[in-house]
DNA sequence: CCGTCTATCGACCATCGGTCGATAGATATA
DNA sequence: TATATCTATCGACCGATGGTCGATAGACGG
């Protein structure tokens, strides 16, 4: 009748749960009911480790920040490439689909998933910005980048990378792709002021 | 007992009330009964104008885009104005906080209220697009520009400019916006591929 | 005066997020 | 072993919400 389990165990399977059914259904489309249903498990045991079902949005999305986040550093410590392609694929390591990884994101940019969204963008710009900036400062201090306000620069890079890419807020065709992804590496290399065509054989990667 | 009003005129009220109360108090936290109490009609008579609360909140993005896009049309056809500062100021026309009007959308940026947010980004790129892709082509022409993707740069300034003041996602202090102003205008400059401080000029109004 | 059509009404519904008191079972106490 | 304590679990219950629907009031043409 009652199956008990170690707090920190429950309080994981719930968040696995919900992170699926958020992502795939929407986190307004998804019932705390829905929830239980999976897990097994009475509403008293939901709300005895969450206060609310937006303090488990919360918690998902500071994991999903907190692994892409993780990726960046490990893209940006390995000094043997050039410090523009690091930087971008530090950028683009932030939408996994470009990794062949699962693509568990893909459904989290629908218009019913704004929240999901939302909190997300916010969560990752505060995490991942000084981690650019890092970046951003060497290329400075190496003559290699050029320019006035990096951490502003570093925001709209990290602001377009996902809008564009990680969001069905442009609706796209595949085959668009490639030219849109050519222009915001060419905009990226503008604003941070190295020379023209320094991403070229970056950019071989999504020819 | 029964008020009768012609079909349009209710729909107004009910568009008119139903802004107000979504971008005061937020999507979700505003009721359709809340609606109700203040247009004073009954339920029935809300679902018969509309078929869901969503499709009024669709109705009245609509509004806000056409209303920006108005603006934009106005500043873009004035040619004693310089080509770029135009464009400058039909980007920033989308955020009618910069342009004194009343500040009727300082509330739809709260994280609350995100389906109002991403429904109207994506909206208003697909309308303002064109229109900033007309002017750029126009300083193209003239030399005044260089740049070889001019619609994904125009879709990068439109999502810049809404995203980086339009909207919670930064929490910046009121003392940091003109450099967050200036750094935005400086990466809009090396995106177009004009002289570097072009803008001056039209750097002062914020300064 | 009658029939029709349209705009309006409000009772009703399923579902939702969230609360709470009861309690089963593990653990500590004696 | 018997008892007290604590923690994780249960599910009935709550008010509010978005949405439905059959009834009907009133305008209008004949």
């Amino acid at each position: 009748m009652k199956t008990v389990k170690e707090g920190e165990v429950r309080k994981q399977e719930i968040l696995m749960v919900a992170r699926e059914l958020f992502v795939t259904k929407g986190y307004d489309q998804t019932s705390v009911n829905d929830i239980l249903k999976i897990v097994d498990i009475a509403k008293g045991t939901f709300y005895y480790y969450f206060k609310s079902k937006e303090e488990v949005l919360a918690a998902i999305i500071l994991d999903i920040v907190e692994e892409g986040a993780k990726r960046a550093e490990q893209i940006l410590k390995d000094k043997s490439v050039p410090l523009i392609s690091r930087i971008m694929m530090a950028i683009m390591a932030q939408s996994p689909e470009f990794e062949g990884s699962e693509a568990i994101r893909d459904e989290m940019h629908k218009v019913e998933n704004a929240k999901l969204e939302q909190l997300y963008t916010k969560t990752m710009l505060k995490r991942m910005t000084p981690l650019l900036e890092g970046a951003v400062a060497e290329g400075l201090e190496a003559d290699f980048f050029h320019l006035d306000y990096p951490r502003e620069t570093v925001e709209s890079m990290l602001l377009l990378g996902h809008m564009l890419f990680d969001c069905n807020i442009m609706d796209w065709e595949i085959e668009e792709y490639p030219i849109k992804i050519k222009g915001f590496l060419t905009n990226m290399e503008r604003m941070l002021g190295t020379g023209e065509g320094e991403l070229n054989d970056f950019l071989q990667m999504f020819a």
